[in-house]
DNA sequence: GCTATTGTTCGATCGGAATCGTACATATTA
DNA sequence: TAATATGTACGATTCCGATCGAACAATAGC
């Protein structure tokens, strides 16, 4: 619990995973899909936080790399949770 | 949404919330009831952490203080994320 | 094979948060 | 008033994470 909680605290990552939520296709985002407002490096180390935390999952396409959330795992193990942090208005700045 | 999840995430901060869940008086907890691992100062810190994202209330009695969850206005805010956040087992440490 | 593209890894830096001890303010009690 | 108890405020330290640039690995296309 506490390390999702953790992935979830950032900024950055919680764009992540709006922008994943906000995906209707089965597969996910292409990474460079994902809009951030960092550096290369700096997204791929939010990417691996999200990942290790078990709230996304990952599937490489060549050169590409499809991301997508696990929405029914993490709703196996915190029912809810996805939902609550979702539903949430996002910052008013967007 | 981003404030309310940085107070959460934190293992000190989530063990008050948890036991001020577990507190069934509607008053909750007296700070001298709450055991902490941590110096009188940090957990005064965390407990105005919790309380400056609108997760608790606080009341003085005396020299004393009383804390309760803000239940009510959290499920409004943020409907789910508490009791997803307690279901959620605790740490196995116990 | 060479080049461009994509994402990771590494080292360094920086800021903020967690932590502590001490000093302080307030309230209770002798 | 003096002494004790409770919580806060402050300064200092320490640690972790966010960030970046550069170097690297793997793939696709020429």
């Amino acid at each position: 619990m506490l390390t999702v909680l953790q992935a979830l605290s950032d900024p950055v990552r919680l764009a992540i995973v709006r922008q994943l939520a906000g995906c209707t296709g089965e597969a996910g985002l292409m990474c460079n899909q994902i809009e951030l407002p960092v550096a290369k490096s700096t997204a791929s180390h939010h990417l691996k936080t999200l990942h290790r935390a078990g709230i996304t999952a990952e599937r490489e396409q060549g050169v590409c790399k499809y991301i997508r959330l696990r929405r029914p795992e993490l709703e196996e193990r915190f029912p809810g949770l996805l939902d609550s942090v979702l539903g949430a208005p996002p910052p008013p700045a967007g």
